[in-house]
DNA sequence: TGTATAATTTAGGCATGGCTAAATTAATTT
DNA sequence: AAATTAATTTAGCCATGCCTAAATTATACA
């Protein structure tokens, strides 16, 4: 069995070489908040297990072995998000916290009667993707808000969860994965979104906005 | 913050002076699958912590803080077994071993939504008792099984949690704490008893008996 | 009361996973 | 092409928590 320290290593890597290929050891450590050189010892150590590749100065990347365990790491994680907000009401600005340190105790007959008491969810909380038993992550495309025109409408499918404050403020605005809203007015020179959600007109900001990704994005009807 | 170690053997010690006051070392050592000079070592830190009182050759004690960590660990342990018996499903064979990871990781928020879930619950699935949140222990009086008499009636209290294949044993003769039953017979010379229990007649041998505990014992009903 | 035995502690070692400081390699600029 | 800068790796150190082997202390027995 792995340390929860390999298996923070796997799953950051996974993460980081999605958008970008090799990971250097640079990006891995800041990303870890940890020191470049203790990233370089536990690179060795992972390649030793071969779960990663590595060229000297030249990045790492997951072998299938880490690939395997990483999306392993993340599916418990994303499990344990979705299982906390809806079994135990905890805050969706809080799971992320939470998960990161059950991701790695809870058994695979825990995870498997979350999946089940959650009807086998593809989603976590954010709307980020949980992979299947067999570590099958079905990515789905978003639009950025930031790209919708006047008039259009849509579903919120995704939200940045880097920082439990902006998380707040989206739920504050009930910005929530799922939920359906219109544009009512995008205003000019890169201005805010004003749009119709729930019922209740909201004015965003670009910088939020940037943070939200949506889907089914609709024209007007026939105006 | 603790380490798990460190918090693994304060619950330990907690345990152990339950039963016998001080605590020695070799005690200590085997109860955690650990060589007693080990035991030594973490005696030592969890005293310049001011957790524990040590004399060299004479065993440990906690202290009142000490004291106050043991049991909330004890707490976290015994709310997750209760929890994932009853939210999850988990057997009760197996919520110990999966508790023993958890108790370690959890927060006092998550602490707080699993006691609100279970309604303030006293008991874990075992019927051991449940520390309140200030760590006050309401220890209940329980009679041995054994030492029922012919015709008595009485609620399962308590079992004793150490071995999962005993627990599914029990589980097999419904004895779980809350269930009610009545001594049909007690076989003579140190013989099995002969039990009614939701309706079934089961027996059960004194080595089972001897780690089952009960309540409420009452005489029969006029015969 | 001395001695054998059992328990405990000390001493020194190992793996993990951090750190800093120095050395090395790669990339960029002139 | 050489030199500067940036990134990475190596080397060596620290704390944790385990281990074994040796030394010490306590206890029990004759």
């Amino acid at each position: 069995m792995l340390t929860h320290a390999a298996e923070d290593y796997l799953k950051s890597i996974y993460k980081l070489q999605e958008k970008g290929g090799k990971v250097s050891t640079g990006i891995l450590a800041a990303y870890l908040n940890v020191k470049p050189a203790s990233a370089t010892g536990m690179i060795k150590k992972l390649k030793t297990m071969h779960l990663v590749s590595h060229e000297r100065y030249h990045g790492v990347t997951l072998t299938d072995a880490g690939k395997a365990i990483a999306l392993e790491i993340i599916r418990h994680h994303r499990l344990l998000e979705l299982y906390l907000f809806r079994a135990l009401g905890v805050p969706w600005d809080g799971v992320h916290e939470e998960a990161e340190k059950l991701e790695h105790v809870i058994s695979e007959d825990m995870e498997a009667r979350m999946d089940e008491f959650l009807g086998y969810p593809t989603a976590d909380p954010h709307g980020a993707p949980i992979p299947d038993k067999n570590g099958v992550v079905t990515e789905k495309e978003h639009m950025p808000m930031t790209s919708l025109q006047n008039g259009q409408s849509c579903v919120v499918a995704e939200v940045n969860d880097a920082d439990p404050a902006l998380l707040r403020h989206l739920g504050s605005l009930n910005l929530y994965p799922d939920t359906p809203f219109r544009v009512i007015e995008v205003a000019p020179f890169e201005g805010p979104f004003t749009i119709d959600i729930i019922g209740q007109q909201v004015v965003i900001g670009r910088e939020v906005a940037k943070h939200v990704f949506v889907d089914n994005v609709q024209d007007p009807d026939n105006v």
